[in-house]
DNA sequence: GTGGGCTTGTGAATGATTTCACAAGTTACA
DNA sequence: TGTAACTTGTGAAATCATTCACAAGCCCAC
């Protein structure tokens, strides 16, 4: 397959998210230009996006809500269950094992991993947190496929090597740090003191544009 | 001033990251070369990069470090200090309250609001949380300019307005939630089930490429 | 002060993404 | 069946972002 632009999927999630609004207002078809007034793009690049995987809208009536949003999961990878592991207790990684938004997706969160002793053995949403020693031990038993990473910057580029090590294919790193990402793995960022930095370079070149 | 990219905006907020690295390391200059290997990116995009905003390295030598620092600092508008209010004080509202990174680099809380009687009067980090009503009132005296939006998906775009009235100009918003911004204001989003499909996304289609 | 070695700054070239524009297909309805 | 109103799918054009390539400038050693 020819490669898809990494905004392509972004949009694709979107798309998503407002079939699955659509469908609990009762709607059973959506056109390109519905899609596009509900994010903030056009009509052409709906169908552009669309088209990089196949032709499933019907002209003159649109997408069908269901089978669209069945085929955007299957392209993102969401008809399967996916194994998650959290690394860091602390705040963002409690935050994290608590969230049921990701569970409604199909992450599920198979373990959590610390190394305060006053964090090992608390009960987060069901999941005792471990000892982050026992990550590659458990991993046989687990089969963890992605990690959610809060751990203080300094620590992650060690926690990604063991990770991918463990047999994790696919981290989110929460940690402002550059990490260098092993062969075979795919490492995303959330970055939350960059967004803000670009948001104040925004509100201060405002004026000029 | 030409339109800048918003992909280099974000790549100048990494710099910055690399050059204060490189300050503690006691470096006194960097070469385009250098700060291109620690980010992701090429010298030339680099060299591009700062030369929408002026020229301010030395030819044979590169960039000083502290030179470059406050230029980027000044672009970025990190030279002043930024009044945030947090809106939502729920799992990831509170984790931000505590969070240090924010107060290191100039974004200082001035407010916390929730709308739950068992989180009013709570405080967190030496500040108390306060009803939601009171944000309107507050905003003569506390002059926020930033708000972080921890809200529920379905409170976000009513506060996204009631923020704008209140004279904040920029908000960041972490509930999945597709959001019309008011006139004048600057919206970003933070979305964190969005990065996890665009992982799943690409470990689903590795093979393939 | 001269020459060798480096590194910047930037037009021009390339590559990627978005937008345009329209033929072709579908529905609704008389 | 005919036609009016829509909407898709997609090449081609336009726009935007990155990479190339090199002249020009500076440092330093001698
Ligand atoms: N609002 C926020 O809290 C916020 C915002 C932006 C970025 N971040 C980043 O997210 C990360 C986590 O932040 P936090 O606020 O949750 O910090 P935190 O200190 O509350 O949590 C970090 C946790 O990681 C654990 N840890 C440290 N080393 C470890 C190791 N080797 N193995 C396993 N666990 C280890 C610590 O014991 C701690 O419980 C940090 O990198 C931080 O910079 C946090
Ligand atoms: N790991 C996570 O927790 C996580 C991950 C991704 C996205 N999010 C999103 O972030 C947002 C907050 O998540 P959370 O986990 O902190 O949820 P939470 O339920 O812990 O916190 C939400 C808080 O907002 C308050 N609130 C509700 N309506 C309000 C109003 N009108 N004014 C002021 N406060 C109001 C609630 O009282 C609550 O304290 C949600 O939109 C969620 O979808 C959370």
């Amino acid at each position: 397959m020819k490669h898809i632009a990494e905004s392509t999927v972004r949009r694709l999630s979107l798309y998503l998210r407002f079939l699955e609004q659509s469908r609990r207002e009762g709607k059973d078809t959506i056109s390109s230009g519905d899609l596009a007034g509900l994010g903030g793009t056009t009509s052409a690049q709906v169908r552009k996006d669309l088209s990089f995987f196949g032709s499933f809208g019907t002209r003159g009536l649109g997408y069908s809500v269901s089978a669209l949003s069945r085929r955007i999961r299957e392209i993102l990878g969401l008809e399967r269950e996916w194994r998650v592991v959290i690394i860091g207790a602390g705040k963002i990684g409690a935050a994290l094992a608590q969230y049921r938004g990701f569970a409604d997706r199909g992450y599920r969160i198979v373990g959590i991993y610390d190394v305060a002793p006053a964090r090992i053995g608390v009960s987060l949403d069901g999941i005792t947190v471990r000892d982050q020693k026992e990550l590659e031990g458990d991993a046989a038993r687990l089969k963890p496929e992605i990690a959610l990473l809060a751990v203080p910057p300094t620590a992650a580029q060690t926690l990604v090597e063991r990770a991918a090590k463990a047999g994790i294919r696919g981290i989110l790193n929460f940690a402002p740090a550059q990490i260098h990402a092993p062969a075979g793995v795919e490492v995303r960022h959330v970055d939350m003191a960059l967004e803000l930095e670009i948001l104040s370079y925004a509100l201060t070149n405002a004026r000029k544009k």
